[in-house]
DNA sequence: ATTATCTATAGATCTATAGATAATGC
DNA sequence: ATTATCTATAGATCTATAGATAATGC
């Protein structure tokens, strides 16, 4: 389940709806397949995305062929289209299933967080974590969103926001709490930085990983970014 | 020609050499062809790149054919080849023009603002509206590097390099001259976080731009990045 | 004669599907 | 009988080049 945004509605209008926009229903909805059996249908596709996901990550999406995904998953061209009905849905899998990664890996962080002192930090901490968890996947997303067509684009997009809307809350809560004094857009542009900041070390980290340990990263922008709130 | 990051050595030992790599000498060296006239080698690729810069933006490198580049620039598939040997070199030729563009516009403001109090709030302001008038092609170098043989990707990527290594200069200046009290390592994260802040304008702007002018995001970004330095 | 350009196409893929085969359950 | 899987290939590209043609300069 993916955890709604709680806010101050009368000082936090604006974000009503945007950050908090329902997931569409889940993919196997979306993509059509010859196989009728679900459980199979979702075993199937779990192992295709599993064998994509690397493929792309090591050769880009386009210079990935459907044959090497089959053969990546152990079974024929041919049953591999009895699953999606074209490569881009493999894609479209593969990023959503990403999503769901890194939503679950926040939100594990969010509970156990929830009621220490310094939440903000807190967070910040472990979202920077999961980016370096899954940095080669956020790049893969960076790089390869565009490559969906258009309407499942948009999805992506809209996940972004909400993991987004997740420091919303966090910076809400310290807003209503007085202990810290933001006006609306402020904290809004102040969470898309952090969103930022921790995908900066996934598509910098060709540089940054030769000079900064993610520890050192982490203590780093926090800093800066509490920098803020002085 | 490329301003050479001015620092001081005893404060910012590290940075000497990141920063401040040569540029490789110029793309006619790097790349093949059949054609003897050097004039018209130039002419032909600057064509070339301005009919493939939309061409990439708008479909994407892959999607994009060679016989739709030659035709947008109104000759055939073969004389295409003339100048160029694969389709990779045109996209290092684009890559090549953004980033010349991107840093013929941050000199022009870099002596403009040179001697301006605030000088750091003029160059930030400076970058984000250079960002701001090249969104599409920071967007495109961001989808496409890795669609780069390995060689030029380096060269890209030390290309973003430099530009970070800008404002790393600058905060070096006021660090020296008294006005900010920051350790060598927070500088230059400092910096790689304005170069990113900048970008973000760029692969947000689906978001942001319905909800911020430019102008109100340098507004806010700018007083987010002195935060660090009350 | 030399240089630049064009036409035509070789050669190599790659996606997606049709039709055949194997496995499963009544 | 029904469902899942496989083999073989149609059909559609796409990059890159060979060889022919046109333009330029001595």
């Amino acid at each position: 389940m993916i955890p709604m945004v709680i806010m101050n509605e009368r000082s936090l209008g604006i974000f009503k709806n945007v950050y908090t926009m329902k997931q569409k229903p889940a993919k196997t909805d979306d993509i059509p397949t010859q196989v009728k059996n679900p459980d199979l249908v979702e075993r199937r596709r779990r192992q295709i995305v599993d064998a994509a996901v690397n493929l792309f990550v090591e050769k880009g999406f386009h210079k990935t062929t459907t044959r090497q995904i089959a053969q990546a998953v152990g079974f024929s061209i041919g049953s591999l289209y009895e699953y999606i009905a074209s490569k881009e849905d493999v894609l479209y899998l593969v990023c959503e299933s990403i999503h769901t990664e890194v939503s679950k890996g926040m939100e594990e962080a969010m509970t156990r967080t929830k009621q220490g002192g310094n939440a903000l930090a807190e967070v910040i901490r472990e979202y920077f974590l999961v980016c370096h968890r899954m940095s080669d996947f956020i790049l893969l997303i960076y790089q390869e969103t565009r490559s969906l067509p258009p309407q499942w684009q948009k999805q992506v997009l809209e996940n972004e926001l909400r993991i987004t809307g997740l420091f919303i809350e966090v910076l809400a809560q310290l807003v209503s709490s007085g202990d810290l004094k933001l006006d609306e857009q402020s904290i809004e542009l102040a969470a898309h930085n952090i969103s930022v900041l921790g995908h900066m070390w996934t598509f910098r980290r060709w540089y940054l990983g030769r000079h900064y340990t993610i520890e050192d990263y982490i203590e780093h922008q926090t800093k800066f970014i509490l920098g803020l709130f002085r």
